[in-house]
DNA sequence: TTCTTTAAGATTGTCGACAATTTATATTGA
DNA sequence: TCAATATAAATTGTCGACAATCTTAAAGAA
């Protein structure tokens, strides 16, 4: 029994495994955006059962990460700018609410650890400016954190499982990297100096506005690859 | 293939009947909260195979209403007062903004579409005072059709697919009626209102407060029924 | 040619059986 | 009596095969 790094999933069964996978797998792009799957092909390809296989295939679907039709088969979630839209609105609500009951519940420990873990993200970005991964790895830590704090078990559940999966497959396939990371960083800071004041209400809107501000910034990117296929055409 | 009433569920398959069925016997608690759910039993009961049953309980987990340990099996939810308070915060910031996003969005003749909706419920509800059902579907309808307005397909999905049977369980469960009925229909009035004017910001405050008086509604009847027990013992 | 209809192929849905794991029971030792 | 261990029973996880459904390709009619 083994333990999945970026949602804690504990590992216990074949399709446990396959679920991480594929999950990987499917927001990195290695599978493709908007393929059809099918169940056979993959199936041997892990090396599993079709009913394992398709275990899996319905985690990876309360995730959004698959569609799915019956007696049709599973399909790899499309990105459109739309769905971002919708996607990016949930999550400001959702946020927006982790952001406000950690304000209220957050223990002075927890803000100086928080505190810290950002310093540590300044530090290790200045060394490795430019690359994508560890600015993924810090901004996810940061969010995660607050989502824990709000400890509202469902929300962490909503967010942590369902949504954010969908959220960095946006991420990454659009690469994101460029001169927001350190604006982003002192949203950061001062979303933690609301925090401790335990301002709910300040918390909550600098949050939402956060997550507007990097809504816009991957539909620049969006927009941007749109013009740059219509040019290769 | 019919059709499923209550989240216009099509139902095709062998186990989309399982799911819709054994959803509505969780809900209005033929089927014990808290309940250990034996698979070669259940499927025995349903007339159907284990593989079929599974398919079913892993779409049951993804709306909430069983929880799943590999290895050990499914259990029905419990409805605690922690778990709901968890899940009207949540509720409370999603149909927020929903509300707020219909009141961007709907056409007028949405709006008197749903006037005349909350009219017709304000007749039957004269008539069929105390009579919980028509109660709860007509509010279940209003608050159906708002988050339908909002245009987000994935809020749809989140909200009528996953929070709303395990919402109806803890009404259906705790016997949910009462004088609120009519101050909820005021409210619903105001609500109304404001998405007319297009003044989304009061709409989203209006839901909020409506949905944090429903509950404190249910709160009370389950402080209640806790004290209740005592009593008994 | 274009549109239906029909048949073949492939895919998903469902089943019963076996393997792996957990839970309950019985046994042994202190 | 109680705790720890070993055994037995039951439950879940996984598999391969068959049935039902959809998709594709071919054949025929307008």
């Amino acid at each position: 029994m083994t333990q999945d790094a970026f949602s804690e999933t504990l590992i216990t069964t074949a399709s446990d495994q396959v679920f991480v996978d594929m999950r990987r797998e499917i927001v990195e792009g290695s599978i493709e955006q908007g393929s059809k799957i099918s169940e056979p092909e993959l199936a041997k390809r892990y090396g599993v059962s079709r009913a394992t296989l398709r275990e899996a295939l319905n985690r990876l679907e309360s995730c959004y990460l698959v569609e799915r039709k019956a007696n049709v088969g599973c399909r790899v979630v499309a990105l459109t700018a739309e769905r971002l839209i919708e996607v990016y609105q949930v999550r400001s609500a959702l946020e927006g609410l982790a952001c406000r009951l950690a304000a209220d519940n957050m223990a002075p420990d927890e803000v100086q650890s928080l505190k810290q873990l950002l310093n540590q993200h300044l530090q290790t970005q200045r060394v490795k400016e430019g690359e994508s991964y560890y600015q993924e790895a810090g901004d996810l830590d940061f969010h995660y954190r607050i989502i824990k704090a709000s400890k509202n078990e469902h929300l962490i559940h909503l967010l942590s499982n369902g949504l954010y999966q969908l959220i960095r497959m946006y991420r990454v396939q659009m690469g994101m990297v460029g001169p927001r990371v350190s604006k982003a960083f002192d949203e950061h800071l001062a979303i933690i100096n609301a925090i401790e004041n335990h301002d709910s209400e300040l918390a909550e809107l600098l949050m939402k506005r956060h997550i507007s501000a990097s809504q816009a910034n991957i539909q620049a990117k969006f927009n941007l690859l749109a013009t740059q296929k219509k040019v290769a055409q």
